[in-house]
DNA sequence: GATCACGTAACTTATGTTGTTTCGAATGCT
DNA sequence: AGCATTCGAAACAACATAAGTTACGTGATC
């Protein structure tokens, strides 16, 4: 009855889209168990994808200072920045604002008087909605993420590594 | 620099998606004002869409309870509940409540700690946002609306009438 | 009965993420 | 120097969903 008990399925959304964010915040806390430059392609068999994708969705984190990409022997992907230096709206924020919502506004009549006291209320409503959003995404660290791992290591099966 | 001026633009979205609330909200508000039953053909010129799109998307709207249709000469749609007992969040789950989010998780690894506090994470910050969203539209009728536009058409040029 | 208007199915279009292949460039090992 | 490794980027196919379109059936009014 709350109004936080949402109950929506988003893993019911077949493959609906984008799942970058998740996606990479996983990759990164996943970076900051181990020191060693981690290859596209391990990464890529760790999410069970293609290595292509990696390198894609990945440069928007290279270019805002977050990791760093070594090329040849030795090389792939690295941390730039501790955990604690990185909240999730930063990772968000790295990978272009993405859209949030899959709800757009019609805007066929420019004059429609009607439209713009429809669309006013509704962007209203989910600019209010991204604000939470987005504060709350501001408030967590991956190093909390971090934390969070390590809270439910002790409880369930562990499944430490990777591949 | 506050949380709340997300300057988002919705309306840049080329046509992403999902517009059906939006346009159901415009078209109930049509139906507000006059009494005479309206065409999906009449509906589609508003919108610049085509009838059956129109159809299609009401059915929702019929079975909740909001319209009723009628077929033959001098059918087609009409309210069957006044605007004060419609919330814009009622027509949103008449639609089948849509997906609200673009953002999706990735649930590739069900045994995976870091994805499950990855998820766990995200999953809570898009609860509290769309929990804003419902009440937000839960709280907006129909004829708050409605009223909006009375106050919008006592200011700039007016725009009445449909085609 | 003719016309009007909805009901529904089927198909096409548009947009964006994801997946894949391919080539080039840089790095580091031998 | 030569070569294997790894990222960088372009190009294209695959997939999903709202939206647009066509076609045909059903029921109501004139
Ligand atoms: S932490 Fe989830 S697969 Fe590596
Ligand atoms: S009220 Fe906007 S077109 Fe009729």
């Amino acid at each position: 009855m709350s109004p936080t008990d949402g109950e929506r399925d988003w893993r019911e959304t077949t493959v609906r889209q984008d799942s970058r964010l998740s996606r990479m915040l996983h990759v990164l806390i996943h970076m900051g168990r181990y020191e060693e430059a981690v290859t596209s392609e391990t990464i890529a068999a760790m999410l069970s994808t293609n290595p292509v994708v990696i390198r894609r969705t990945m440069a928007g984190l290279r270019e805002a200072g977050y990791v760093r990409s070594e090329k040849g022997h030795g090389g792939g992907w690295r941390l730039a920045l501790p955990l604690g230096r990185i909240s999730l709206l930063d990772v968000y924020r790295a990978l272009g604002e993405p859209p949030v919502f899959a709800i757009g506004l019609s805007i066929d009549h420019a004059g429609c008087l009607v439209e713009q006291a429809v669309n006013a209320s509704l962007q209203g409503a989910m600019a209010e909605a991204e604000a939470i959003l987005v504060a709350r995404l501001g408030q967590v660290t991956l190093a909390d993420l971090a934390a969070d791992v390590d809270r439910r290591h002790e409880g369930a099966g562990c499944n430490p590594g990777p591949v």
